[in-house]
DNA sequence: CTCCGTAACTTGTCATGACATGTCACATTC
DNA sequence: GAATGTGACATGTCATGACAAGTTACGGAG
């Protein structure tokens, strides 16, 4: 009878989504610890009164980002909770460093409107010509410059933007926390190159020093673009790091 | 009557898997055009004889590398290829290069068997002064150089690759289809550089080019740390891309 | 003509049941 | 005592069926 007759039904969200998110904070918690065995999918299938295929929904997705293993035979375990957090998870600069215990702030060095480019128009997916904001923003940790932060952005975000402390927030948890936007994921694209002069003399490196040039495209959770980036990291002075899987394939 | 019956039993490979992987070759020659519209779950269903759940975890697959995305009450569509196959998914340089249509030979350039310095000892954990193999390749797109590759794995690893086709076969699929490791994740350190002399001569490119330095320690699916890498990116014809989530799920 | 409901698609979620396969502990057998 | 087999239990795979929810096109009502 595939009747749902949940105690779980509250809102409407999916049901293997909230056992998901009961887990995660079960493990977050230390209700679970850290290096082994979760419930067993039978346990939790009458803990939830839920069918198997739910319970393994959840549990594939925290497995797919890391949270849990699984062992064929044995059962499921919880991640260490391992060195970087860093896991493939999409955060601003300052939310990453002050995670790890670091000191930053940001030096906006410029902010205007301008007309949309071609490349950051078909980015950002508004029209040719339309207005949008360009952000500028020197970032430091312990007290030296470590990037360059070109941020654009529809001007009715970037108009209210301009009114934020950008110094000391980071623009994803504004945008999240205080104007609602959920953020989904993002594009990456890493390159070197070598630092020209005005980079150069924004980043106090020579000429030529080596560079990391990063392209970020973020979306909100519903697919809309939302942030377009260009981060100029000194090579000398920082390394990005991240965690990826190997899939289930 | 769930009895297996299929025409595509042949292999002791998950039926799932083996749908994945014909859609997959579908998409990469063209049969489902770039942009737009795969057969609906119903007609593969019909198509190749399963059931939905099958059909859904094929897709599913796809839709997480990357090849494919779904629109809810529409359908699912073959995603662009100009885009990012390369979702956060560990997967070899070969591998991600030739999914992309690309053609890729390796040249082993050295392979030698020595005792393991500090550095590479710490990270494969393994004990001082124990042996391990060396191998450096310098890996070619469409007959140009485009990295060198320097990788470290223990030795009795490293005996029984030296005897594979290193030239034509990613390391990561020979351990995981050959020998049965099977791949966890990995550790990623990003950093721009400068070719020194000797680099620059092996990526034909300027002395003092920039250089996007990767440094890469994969596990096994259990934990062990298995093979630890340097690749050294020619910054002027390498973008390392990828796809990151915001949040949870 | 426009507006709107409905029908016919799509993918999303979930239940139930079955068998396969890997792991491990325990008891049986040699 | 060591090897073997067996059963309990874990996750993996797959079938069938149902309803929810989003999209689109078509046709009737205004």
């Amino acid at each position: 009878m595939p009747k749902n007759d949940n105690v779980l039904v509250l809102s409407p969200t999916p049901l293997y989504s909230q056992i998901r998110e009961i887990l995660r904070q079960r493990i977050l918690d230390g209700t679970y610890q850290p290096h082994q065995q979760m419930p067993s999918e039978s346990e939790l299938i009458k803990a939830f009164s839920v069918s198997r295929i739910t319970v393994r929904q959840a549990l594939g997705d925290l497995q797919r980002t890391g949270l849990v293993f699984k062992i064929h035979g044995k059962g499921t375990y919880v991640s260490k909770p391992k060195a970087f957090q860093n896991i493939g998870q999409l955060q601003g600069f300052g939310e990453a460093m002050s995670r790890m215990g670091y000191e930053t702030f940001s030096q906006v060095v410029g902010i205007k409107t301008l007309a949309a480019g071609k490349v950051v128009c078909s980015k950002l997916k508004v029209k040719e010509r339309e207005q949008i904001t360009e952000l500028r923003r020197l970032r430091y940790l312990n007290r030296e410059p470590i990037s360059l932060d070109v941020t654009y952005v529809p001007k009715a975000i970037g108009d209210r933007l301009a009114k934020e402390d950008l110094e000391h927030r980071d623009i994803f948890l504004i945008l999240e926390n205080d104007y609602g936007l959920a953020l989904g994921q993002a594009e990456i694209q890493i390159e070197a190159m070598l630092a020209d002069e005005s980079l150069a003399r924004l980043l106090k490196v020579e000429e030529g020093s080596p560079v990391l040039r990063i392209e970020r495209l973020t979306f909100t959770a519903d697919g809309q673009p939302l942030d377009y980036e260009y981060l100029y990291y000194r090579g000398d002075a920082f390394q990005y790091r991240l965690r990826i899987e190997r899939g289930h394939l």
